[in-house]
DNA sequence: CAGTGGATAGAAAGCGCTTGCTGCCAGGTT
DNA sequence: AACCTGGCAGCAAGCGCTTTCTATCCACTG
């Protein structure tokens, strides 16, 4: 059997009562009584019961990051900043954390079954990731889902996504829309007049965002937009390769291809050299998010530098009560356009 | 409140018990019965009770995963697959598992805390991933404590980790130093003799066998080495920077540089370029691991694949128990040389 | 028609902890 | 000297679920 809270009070010579109470340290203990209790923990080598105590106190010490994807480093960087301030050992005393990372695949279906699976483990905070699926039956639910946490005394905080209305969720928005029309207005100031733009999944809100702020800058410039120059994909450095040769193909007199990311921009340059054009001098890229990689492309990406740990610390803090959350419970925060090597004056 | 068991046993005119059976079906419950319960429960939007269950249950349907850096996509890889593994969304039906991914930093004490904070929690399964450190009275501990999670029924996995003795975990080790000494010996056949090396840190074991592998490529070819060749540092881009900065000023003569992994690689690419040389014309580069960018370095990376994916899906079957252990509970796994564009001829 | 067994459902005893309330004692008041 | 007042410790009642054991009902069997 396992060592239980009473054969600790059995050792210690105390009520179980009094052991709990030195255990968590929320109730005053004479220094004698208390150490004769840690000695026999500390003898026994007892370890709390997790449930059993979240039961009797009606509260967890969970926490759950959803992420899109965790072997992508835009959410590996938030969910580490999180994860760093939700507690967990080298967090300050006393709120030992644990962090429960759900990759969802950006499947609201799975967003859901993971929320209701926080919700059963009555998880003290929930922090979501990345962009929302704005349509579609799913999309209800969760807001009613999120809904029902807050009424039951989650945390629930949004990090790098839209706010979601009346479901009291605080959210911490990048500002996708002004990054992607700096950008492109970047582009359209060196001279480009013809871009392509590889987007991400067609119902994300951060996919409309971006090629809001990108169709925004154009309209701005009075730039003209074929609409043959906007394909669609996945986040990923596959799909930029991919919607890069589909560019080529539908028009080759592109002088520059903004991605959705920078990983959708590494695949876009792997496509742009094996098709024999150099960049900048033949096609100038751009990303967005400024991933530590980015910088070591060759030549080096322009992008949009997003705070992601500054985010996701925030997002932390404010789930653990240790920030107060924003006026109005929503804050944008705004990216930095990184100017590099992957961008030039187009060629002719 | 919240709705319990007992509201909707109510609502559906049965007993908890009835309530409890139908939710797990793990006991015969009359069809008619069954469905007026999950009516019971749709209609009251019944969640069921985490904590209490698994307090009842003496069982939890938690996963730790422990990995040393969440943002670096080796871990976020691993942790991927194995969180594809154990259940939750997506899995087959039945194991709604939660992964808990916690961030160690490489520390041994947080290791500490957090495989403490598990066993707390009743984990169902612990898989732990990287290397281990081996020194210190912590590297003790955290066998020790391995050994009790499995005593206590937690299926412990290492996963690119060597095995620990008599702690019952199942090891699946990457054969960091075959593929190490693969790698020296394909720079050695192009012709290399003065070649650096940037290893990890000091006390990790993944550090010390790529190290070693290394040095039986060079004294198997009889090459002589000059302890300045070696430099130690972090396994992240910024200390690869780094490290070959010093290198260089060391001996600006070498003709490659071997990084303990790709982000190291890319550091080190980096430094070089600025330094002024081209790789691999004047300088040959070579990594570790093959991360998804590295095939995007210009010029691509020469490495060693790791199947960080297959092996995180095994290590999570194994966990599961969905897939037999290896005999003798450990099992090795190769890695893959993949030559490159970095790696080429000496000059002179 | 009494007897038997399979299939279901319920009663109730916990699982190990937290916490409101009560009790006790020492030191300080009046 | 009787009386408070705090500071500590213990009692005991749950927290919401699982599960063993028991009860019931029916359909058959002999």
């Amino acid at each position: 059997m396992t060592v239980t809270l009473a054969d600790v009070a059995a050792r210690a010579q105390v009520s179980p009562a009094t052991v709990s109470r030195v255990l968590n340290g929320n109730y005053p203990v004479a220094a004698s009584t208390r150490e004769r209790v840690l000695k026999a923990v500390d003898e026994l080598d007892y370890v709390l019961n997790g449930p059993a105590s979240s039961l009797a106190a009606a509260t967890s010490d969970l926490v759950g990051i959803l992420v899109n994807d965790i072997a992508d480093p835009f959410f590996g960087i938030i969910a580490s900043a999180i994860q760093s301030e939700i507690g967990g050992p080298g967090g300050r005393a006393g709120g030992e954390r644990l962090a429960v990372v759900c990759n969802t695949g950006g499947s609201p279906e799975r967003e859901l079954t993971y929320l209701t699976l926080l919700q059963r483990q009555r998880a003290a905070a929930v922090v979501l990731t990345g962009g929302a699926v704005e349509e579609g039956p799913q999309a209800a639910a969760i807001a009613a889902k999120l809904r029902k946490l807050a009424d039951a005394g989650t945390r629930v905080v949004l990090c790098g996504r839209p706010p979601a209305p009346d479901t009291r969720a605080i959210a911490l928005t990048f500002d996708n829309r002004g990054g992607a029309r700096q950008l492109t207005e970047h582009l359209i100031g060196l001279g480009h007049r013809r871009l392509g733009y590889i987007a991400g999944p067609e119902e994300r809100t951060t996919t409309r965002h971006r090629l809001e702020g990108h169709r925004e800058a154009l309209a701005a410039a009075g730039v003209e937009e074929d609409p043959r120059w906007t394909v669609h994909g996945r986040y990923d450095r596959r799909s930029g390769y991919e919607a890069t040769l589909e560019l080529l193909r539908r028009d080759p007199t592109l002088t520059a291809v903004v991605a959705a990311n920078d990983s959708v921009a590494l695949g876009a340059c792997a496509a742009l050299r094996e098709s024999g054009m150099r960049i900048p001098e033949d096609v100038s890229v751009a990303g967005f998010d400024d991933l530590p990689f980015s910088v070591d492309a060759v030549p080096s990406l322009t992008t949009v530098r997003l705070p992601l740990a500054d985010a996701g610390a925030r997002a932390g803090r404010i789930a653990m009560s240790r920030e107060d959350p924003p006026p109005g419970g929503i804050a944008t925060i705004r990216g930095e356009l990184m100017v590099r090597g992957s961008s030039g004056v187009p060629r002719g």
